[in-house]
DNA sequence: CTCCCTTGCGCC
DNA sequence: AAAGGGCGCAAGGGAG
C-alpha cells in the first residue's frame, strides 16, 4: 500500500556548452554538460519536506553533496525515489558518479504508472499522432489549475532571478510528479496484478539509465571493412546499371525509379500502392515486386542489391561513425525507452531534435542486420566479454500457452523440435524419421524442417497464404506458389487446431472486456467499433497483445531477478533485443556468471511475479563471444 | 527554405 | 473482399 512518507520525489534541470547537450548526460565527463538544478520533495503529515537546491553557482562538490544527501536518505529510510520518465533522472546521478548507491535504491516513474493506466493502440491513420506522456501533458489534464507553469522558463540562463525561477519551477515539477505518482499509484492498487507488473518494471530503470549513460563501444575497422565492402557492392551495382538510365538519386526516389522501369523500360507494373489519405495509386517498386521482375528481366535484382547496399551504409555504417563524431565520448548511445511500444516492448531512438535540429546520437542498434560482419561493429570494453541469453522460443511458447494447444504444449517440452514436427507435418513424413535424417545430416530433411520453421513463425497470427508465399518467395528465395501456400496454411490450422481456437475466443473475450492482458497482467484498452474499418485491427490486437506483451513482461522480470546478481558481480546491462538480453561480463567471471545467470532465468519465478504458472518449460539459450558478430552458443 | 507525409525496409 | 503484429530510420516529394 501507498505511505507518503516512503517516496521521494526527485527532477534535475540540466545545461551545456550547448542546449541540446543538457539532454545527454555522458557529456558531463566532458564538462559539456551539467546540472543546474536539483530538487527534491517528500509528503509528510505535517506537511512537504522540499529538498535539493541551485547547482549551477555551486562547486561541483555542492552538487555531489546533493546527491549524496538524497540517495543516503532514499536508503537509510528505505524510500522508494519517483521521477518522471525517471531513467533519464538515474542517468544524471550515475554521470556524477553515484552508481554505487544508486542500485541501492529502488525507483518508480509516474510516466510510466500512467501508461499502466491508459495505454491503448492507435488505429486511424493518425498513427504518427500518438498521445503524449509528458508530465506537462498529465498535469494540464489532472491539475487544470496548475497549468502553464513551465511558462517564460529559461534552462541556460546563469543570471540570479532567471537560475531562482528555475528551481522554483523544478519544484513544481517534482510536487506534481510526486503527487500525480501517488494518484495512479493508488489507482493500481485496486488491480494489484497490474500494480506488480508496473513494479517489476520498473526494476530495469537504472539497469537501463546505466546502459544509456555508457552507451556502446563500436569497432572502427569492423565498420570500415563494412563501409569498404558496401560502397564496393553499390559501385558494381551501378556500373551494371548506369547504361540503362540509372543513377543514385533514381534508386533512392520510388518515384524515379518507378518512371524508369515501368516507363522507359516498359516493366509490368504487378503492384500498386494506393494512399489511405489521398486514395492516389502509385506503382511499387519494393522489394517483392524487384524480386518477382528479376524473373524476366536481370536488372530488377541488381537494382535490389543497389539499393540495399545504399541504404545499409548510411543506416549501418554512416550513422554509427557519425553518432561516435558526435558524442565525444568514443561511444554511441542509442537511447534505450521503457514501455515504448503498447505491448510493453522496449524501444531505441538514434537521435534526439526533429527536422533540421536532430543530432545523432546513436544508431538504429534494433534493425541492425543479422549479418554477423554487419553486428560485428559492437564491441565490449576492455575486460569484458559479451554475453547474449535469450529466451528461447519465445512467442511461439506464449502462443502454446495461450491457445492451449495440444501439440504446441507438448512440442515445448525439453527435447522437441517444434519446426522439425511442423516440417514432418507440411512434408508428411513420420515426425521421429525426419528428426533422425536432420541427426545424420541427410541433405534433404534440412529444407523440410526450414518450411516447419517459416509456418511456424509467420502463420500464427491470421497470415494469409498469399502473404506466406510473398514471404517464402522474398526473404526465403523459395520458389512457392499459391497452392502449396494454402497447403502449408490448411496444414498448420489442422496441425494446432488450439491456434484458431483461442483468435476466434480472444476477440470475443476482449471484445466483451473492453481491454486485452498478458499473462503478468499488464493491460491495453482496446475499444472502437468491432463492425466497422477497424475490425481487422482491433481483433489483431486481441491476438497479439497476449503473445507479444507477455514477451516483453518476460524480459523484465528476467532484468528485475538478474538485477542484484548483476550489480554484485560488476556486470553491466549493455542492451536488449525483445526476447535477447546482452551484458557485458567481466572476463574472468564468464564461466561462472553463465551458469549461475542461466539458472536464474530458466527458472523465473512467475508465479511469484504473476500469480500465473507456465505449464510449460520457459528455457534461455546463452551466447558469449568478444562482438556482437561472433556470439557462439554455449551449452551451460 | 522548413515541415510533414509516403514509401520502403531493417529487426523481433 | 481481404487483411500477421510491434517498432524506428532514411529518403524523396510536395505543401506552405
Amino acid at each position: 500500500m501507498w505511505v507518503d512518507d516512503q517516496y521521494i520525489a526527485f527532477d534535475f534541470e540540466t545545461s551545456g556548452t550547448l542546449p541540446e547537450y543538457a539532454l545527454q548526460p555522458w557529456r558531463v565527463a566532458h564538462n559539456q554538460a551539467w546540472a543546474t538544478s536539483l530538487a527534491t520533495v517528500r509528503r509528510t503529515a505535517t506537511g512537504p519536506i522540499i529538498g535539493g537546491g541551485l547547482l549551477v553557482a555551486e562547486p561541483f562538490t555542492a552538487t555531489a553533496r546533493y546527491i549524496r544527501e538524497l540517495l543516503t536518505t532514499a536508503i537509510e529510510h528505505k524510500l522508494t525515489l519517483v521521477g518522471w520518465n525517471v531513467a533519464f533522472d538515474i542517468s544524471w546521478l550515475l554521470a556524477y558518479g553515484f552508481r554505487e548507491l544508486v542500485f541501492k535504491c529502488k525507483f518508480l516513474d509516474g510516466m510510466l504508472l500512467w501508461k499502466h493506466l491508459t495505454v491503448t493502440p492507435e488505429y486511424d491513420i493518425d498513427k504518427a499522432h500518438k498521445k503524449s506522456f509528458s508530465l506537462k501533458d498529465a498535469v494540464r489534464e489532472f491539475m487544470s489549475d496548475r497549468g502553464g507553469y513551465e511558462e517564460d522558463i529559461d534552462f541556460h540562463s546563469t543570471a540570479p532571478e532567471s537560475l531562482a525561477k528555475l528551481h522554483k519551477y523544478n519544484i513544481q515539477d517534482t510536487a506534481y510528479t510526486l503527487w500525480l505518482t501517488r494518484k495512479f499509484y493508488k489507482q493500481l492498487e485496486a488491480e494489484p496484478t497490474r500494480l506488480k507488473a508496473a513494479l517489476i518494471e520498473a526494476s530495469c530503470l537504472p539497469l537501463v539509465a546505466d546502459a544509456n549513460l555508457r552507451g556502446l563501444m563500436l569497432d572502427h575497422a569492423a565498420l570500415r571493412t563494412l563501409g569498404e565492402t558496401l560502397t564496393a557492392d553499390a559501385e558494381t551495382s551501378l556500373a551494371a546499371l548506369a547504361p540503362y538510365g540509372v543513377t543514385e538519386a533514381v534508386v533512392r526516389s520510388p518515384k524515379q525509379l518507378g518512371g524508369l522501369m515501368y516507363g522507359q523500360w516498359g516493366l509490368p507494373v504487378i503492384k500498386q500502392n494506393t494512399s489511405k489519405k489521398t486514395g492516389k495509386v502509385t506503382n511499387s517498386t519494393d522489394k517483392e515486386v524487384l524480386h518477382e521482375l528479376a524473373f524476366i528481366d536481370a536488372r530488377a535484382r541488381t537494382i535490389r542489391e543497389y539499393r540495399e547496399a545504399l541504404g545499409n551504409k548510411t543506416k549501418f555504417v554512416d550513422a554509427p561513425l557519425e553518432s561516435i563524431n558526435y558524442n565525444s565520448d568514443g561511444c554511441s548511445h542509442p537511447l534505450a525507452n521503457v514501455y515504448s511500444t503498447y505491448t510493453g516492448r522496449m524501444s531505441y531512438s538514434s537521435k534526439q531534435g526533429k527536422n533540421k535540429d536532430e543530432r545523432q546520437i546513436g544508431f538504429a542498434l534494433h534493425q541492425e542486420k543479422r549479418d554477423p560482419t554487419y553486428r560485428a561493429i559492437v564491441v565490449p570494453p576492455q575486460g569484458y566479454t559479451l554475453v547474449e541469453f535469450d529466451a528461447a522460443g519465445q512467442e511461439y511458447r506464449w502462443m502454446a500457452v495461450a491457445s492451449k494447444d495440444d501439440a504446441m504444449l507438448q512440442l515445448c517440452l525439453p527435447g522437441e523440435d517444434p519446426h522439425g514436427y511442423m516440417g514432418a507435418q507440411i512434408a508428411r513424413e513420420e515426425y521421429h524419421t525426419l528428426l533422425a535424417a536432420l541427426k545424420a545430416g541427410d541433405p534433404a530433411a534440412k529444407p523440410k524442417r526450414q518450411l516447419g520453421k517459416l509456418a511456424n513463425l509467420s502463420l500464427g497470427y491470421r497470415t494469409s497464404a498469399a502473404k506466406l508465399r510473398t514471404v517464402a518467395r522474398v526473404q526465403y528465395d523459395l520458389p512457392m506458389e499459391l497452392p502449396e501456400a494454402e497447403y502449408i496454411k490448411n496444414t498448420y490450422l489442422r496441425t494446432y487446431p488450439g491456434v484458431p481456437r483461442y483468435w476466434a475466443e480472444q476477440i470475443a473475450k476482449v471484445r466483451r472486456l473492453g481491454y486485452a492482458e498478458t499473462f503478468a497482467g499488464r493491460q491495453v484498452q482496446v475499444v472502437g467499433t468491432w463492425s466497422g474499418a477497424d475490425r481487422w485491427s482491433l481483433e489483431s490486437t486481441a491476438i497479439n497483445f497476449p503473445i507479444q506483451g507477455t514477451g516483453g513482461d518476460q524480459k523484465y522480470l528476467a532484468l528485475a531477478v538478474l538485477r542484484p546478481y548483476v550489480v554484485k558481480h560488476g556486470i553491466q546491462f549493455a542492451w536488449e533485443l525483445h526476447d535477447g538480453l546482452y551484458f557485458y561480463i567481466p572476463t574472468k567471471l564468464v564461466d561462472k556468471a553463465i551458469a549461475e545467470m542461466k539458472f536464474l532465468l530458466d527458472n523465473l519465478p512467475y508465479t511469484k511475479a504473476w500469480g500465473f504458472t507456465p505449464p510449460v518449460p520457459m528455457p534461455w539459450d546463452c551466447k558469449v563471444g568478444t562482438s556482437w558478430g561472433n556470439l557462439k552458443e554455449v551449452k551451460v
